[in-house]
DNA sequence: GTCTATAAATGGATAGAC
DNA sequence: GTCTATCCATTTATAGAC
C-alpha cells in the first residue's frame, strides 16, 4: 500500500489498456477507467492532461516495447547450426504463445487494430510490430540457414512472407474475435499451428 | 432525383458504413451520418429507430451477402482439369482485388474488424467471412485437385489453410492500415501475393 | 492525491410544424 | 420526408475543498 499512489498512473494505464483494446478509445469514457481503478475521474487529471494523453502515452510504451524485443531477437537465432522438426515447429508456437499472446502485447495489438486508421502513430505501430520487423528479423534467420545449407536456396524473404503468414493467420483466426475461451482457443491454435508449420518445415527442408 | 427519395435510407447505410468502417460505431454520431449524407440527424430517425438499428441492418446484408458469395464459389471451381501456374497465382490475385477489396466488402470487412468484440453477430460473421467459408471451399477444391492428381497428395485441409494464410496476410499488410495510397498498395500487393503464390505452387505441384 | 461540484459541449432521441 | 426546436443523459474537463 506503500507506493500505491505513485503507481496510481500505472494502473490507470494498465485499465486504459483493458478498455481500449476491446472497445476501442472512443467507446470508453474517463469514467469507465476511473471506476476500474477505483477512483472518480476527475482524480485521473491529476495524473493526465486528458483522455488523449492516457492513449499517446499507451503508444509510446508500445514504441518502447517494439525496440526492447528487436534486440532480444538479434540474438537469439544468430548461431543456428543445426535445424530439426520439432525444435522448429515448438518455436513458431512459442513465438506466437509468448510473444503475441503475452497478455500486455496481446492487448497491445487488439488496441493498435482499432486505432490504426484514426491514429497514424498506432498505423505505423501496427506495421512495424506485426509485419515489417517480423519480416526483416525472419529474413535473416532464413537467410542464414541456406547459407549453411540447412534448407533449400531460394528466396529468404519469400520464405519468411509464408511464415509470417501462417503465425498471423492462426493468432487472426483464433484470437481475432472475442467470446471464446482464450485457453481452448489456445489449445486449438496450438494444433493447427504445428500441422501448418510442419508443412512448411517438410516443404523448406533439404528432404532428409 | 425522382427516388432519391426512397433511397435515402440506402444512402444512410452507405454512409454509416463509410463511417463505422474507419472510425467505428461509436466514434460515429448521428449527426455525422446526417452530415455526410446532407440531411438533419432528425430526418434519419425517420428511417431508423435509432443509431442502433442502423448497424443491425448493415450486418444484416452483410450477412446476405456471405450466402450469396457461397453460390458463386460452389460452381465455379468445380470442373477443374487442369492447373497451370500462372492460372492458380492470377486465381488468387483475384480473390484478392476483385473479392476482399471490392468497394463494399472491403469496408465490411474493416467494420466487422472494428465491432468484432463488442457484437457477438459481427464476430461470428468476421469468422464466416474471413475464416470458416473460404477455408472450407478452399479444401474442396484441393480435395478434387489431389484426386485428380493435379497436385501433390497430402492433407488438403492444411493446404487450404496455408492458402487462406498468405492471402489474408497480404490483405491485413497492405489494407490493414491507413494513410496509404489504396492503388499504389493494390500493385505492392500484388506483386507480394503473386511471389508468395508461385512459391506456394511449386511446393504443391507434381514437380514437372 | 482524491474528493465534490459544476461548467460546457456533445450525443441520442422525440415532438410537432411544414 | 425533412425541418426546427428541444429534452435529457453522458462526457470531457476544471475549480476548489480536504
Amino acid at each position: 500500500m506503500i507506493n500505491q499512489e505513485q503507481n496510481t498512473k500505472e494502473r490507470i494505464l494498465a485499465a486504459a489498456l483493458d478498455k481500449f483494446s476491446v472497445d476501442g478509445y472512443w467507446a470508453v469514457s474517463i469514467r469507465d477507467i476511473g471506476k476500474a481503478v477505483g477512483i472518480k475521474e476527475s482524480s485521473i487529471y491529476y495524473h493526465f492532461k486528458n483522455k488523449e494523453e492516457i492513449l499517446q502515452t499507451l503508444l509510446q510504451q508500445a514504441e518502447q516495447v517494439t525496440h526492447q524485443r528487436k534486440h532480444s531477437f538479434s540474438e537469439a537465432l544468430s548461431q543456428i547450426t543445426e535445424i530439426k522438426r520439432e525444435l522448429f515447429v515448438a518455436a513458431g508456437v512459442a513465438y506466437l504463445e509468448h510473444y503475441l499472446l503475452e497478455e500486455r502485447m496481446y492487448k497491445l495489438i487488439l488496441m493498435l487494430t482499432l486505432e490504426r486508421h484514426r491514429n497514424s502513430e498506432a498505423a505505423a505501430l501496427y506495421r512495424q510490430l506485426l509485419f515489417e520487423a517480423p519480416q526483416e528479423h525472419q529474413t535473416r534467420v532464413f537467410a542464414a540457414m541456406m547459407e549453411r545449407g540447412l534448407i533449400r536456396p531460394g528466396d529468404p524473404a519469400i520464405l519468411a512472407g509464408e511464415y509470417q503468414a501462417l503465425i498471423l493467420f492462426v493468432f487472426q483466426k483464433f484470437f481475432g474475435s472475442a467470446g471464446l475461451d482464450l485457453e481452448a482457443a489456445k489449445g486449438s491454435a496450438r494444433a493447427e499451428l504445428s500441422a501448418l508449420l510442419n508443412h512448411f518445415y517438410t516443404n523448406m527442408s533439404m528432404g532428409e
